[in-house]
RNA sequence: GUGGGUGUCGCCUAGCGGUCAAAGGCGCCAGGUUGUGGCCCUGGAGAACGAGGGUUCAAAUCCCUUCACCCACCCCA
């Protein structure tokens, strides 16, 4: 084997992979427009201030999973590991908030986190997001919820009970603002301090870094500690618990199910209020196959003025694992017609045949030349063609091909070479 | 980043110290009489056994290192 191979934790995506991720772009796309977003490319990379100011130094994501080089003039760009930074800093260089509000926005593309690979987890991943900015009520992250929601309802992931292993579910929650979270952490901590010693290796260090994460921890998810810790949600001042109030309400309005989970965080400071995730059934691991929240904070860490918004991400690669595993796959592309040239006037009236047919719209996969009939319908068999169009040496010369089909019975008619676009367009037969 | 598992032709797999200068299935290419597919038959190409080092008279088979993938944790989409 080659001694080459794509980067640790980036995949290529192959021909047969096409139609599936077509499928689920396509419908990402569409169902934004329904909503009335639009799309927004940043690039690839950015200036790694973008994401060090909005994420925070010490997050994980910039400590430990950026890709972070100098370019050749001596700045510090970085791969972006994420999109909604990027989409706020062209929303303030692009001057948006001149525009009606809120903006409506969403990405679709990779994104880049030196992490360690596992199933579902990848160094180069792709996201499709959606951002509604400069909305601070409760109906914008209802808007993105739902918008959320019915994208997974059109790729059949959604709601409860569809597909054999079930559809994604969603929990929410609210974290308040940064002065309440505040408070609430502190509280936490003290909650927390006199059980430290037997709470485990990874909860001692959050407990410094981030004591919210100790609540989804795994390794403590029955330690008694964990279980009777205070809840977010009664700690939350009166305008957090009203904007959670309304959310629930909007979504109850709408039919769309949900559970209220109090173990949701978020890592990141900006975030405020309504946060949420999208999960499949039997989670595991790396499973949460999309996640949103409010950031009404994050404008301002990015110079900005005040602006709230709040929006979601969702993984492409999760989507189609989860596709795959409920059996959700997609067909794979087959030509029109596979072209079969015999003898050399025969190869020259083929090409030029090929060419009249797909000016007429037909996909048509050009035969090898010097091959026997035989191995050439051999060929157009393996390709599932619908039809093979042979032009021998005698056609050539009677302005003739057979147009032969490959689906049924094997029907072939001989046709002026005018006619078999027609023919096949028609394709009664 | 931590712990564990796996690694043989494009794919799946046999082999687990000597008879392996590696076998089979799928796929690919070519034939099965002169211009006809899908089934079947025949033949062919294709791997020095992830890589490097070691043990041994002898290694795909044992040991070490390394890389990659997978699983769990961490984190997250």
């Amino acid at each position: 084997m080659a001694d080459l191979r794509a980067p640790r934790g980036m995949n290529d995506l192959l021909p047969e992979d096409a139609p599936l991720w077509r499928h689920v772009r396509d419908t990402a796309e569409r169902v934004a427009a329904l909503f009335d977003y639009r799309p927004l490319a940043t690039p690839i990379v950015e200036d790694a201030a973008v994401f060090e100011r909005s994420a925070g130094q010490e997050s994980d994501i910039v400590a430990k999973e950026m890709y972070r080089f100098e370019d050749r003039g001596g700045g510090t760009l970085a791969l972006r590991p994420e999109g909604t930074a990027a989409v706020c800093r062209a929303y303030l260089e692009h001057g948006m908030a001149s525009r009606p509000q809120p903006v409506r926005l969403y990405y679709l593309g990779p994104m880049f986190r030196y992490d360690r690979p596992q199933a579902g987890r990848y160094r180069q991943l792709w996201q499709f997001g959606v951002e509604c900015i400069g909305d601070p009520s409760p109906a914008a992250d209802v808007e993105v919820i739902e918008l959320q929601q019915t994208l997974y309802e059109q790729l059949g992931l959604a709601p409860l009970g569809l597909g054999r292993l079930g559809g994604l579910t969603l929990r929410i929650n609210s974290i308040g603002t940064a002065e309440t979270r505040h408070r609430y952490v502190e509280l936490l901590r003290e909650h927390f301090r006199p059980h430290l010693a037997t709470l485990s290796a990874d909860s001692q260090r959050r407990f410094e870094a981030n004591p919210l994460r100790i609540l989804d921890s795994k390794e403590d998810a029955r330690h008694t500690a964990v279980l009777d810790a205070p809840s977010i949600l009664d700690h939350l001042d009166a305008e957090d618990a009203a904007h959670f109030a309304q959310v629930r309400a909007l979504l109850d309005a709408l039919g769309i199910a949900y559970a209220v989970d109090p173990r949701i965080v978020r890592g990141l400071d900006y975030y405020a209020r309504t946060v949420w995730e999208f999960e499949p059934p039997g989670a595991g691991g790396q499973s949460t196959v999309g996640a949103g929240g409010r950031y009404d904070g994050l404008m301002e860490l990015l110079g900005g003025p005040h602006t709230p918004g709040t929006g979601f991400a969702t993984g492409i690669e999760r989507i189609v694992l989860n596709l795959r595993e409920r059996g959700l796959e997609r067909a794979p592309a087959a030509p029109d017609v596979v072209t079969v040239p015999l003898g050399e006037a025969g190869a020259l009236a083929a090409a030029r045949l090929a060419r009249t047919l797909r000016s007429a719209g037909l996909v048509v996969r050009a035969g090898t030349p010097g091959r026997s009939l035989r191995a050439a319908l051999r060929g157009a068999d393996a390709v599932d063609a619908r039809y093979a169009v042979i032009v021998g040496n005698e056609e050539a010369a009677a302005g003739t091909a057979v147009v032969k089909t490959l689906r049924a019975g094997g029907e072939q008619r001989t046709l002026p070479a005018d006619e078999v676009a027609a023919a096949i367009r028609r394709g009664d037969w």
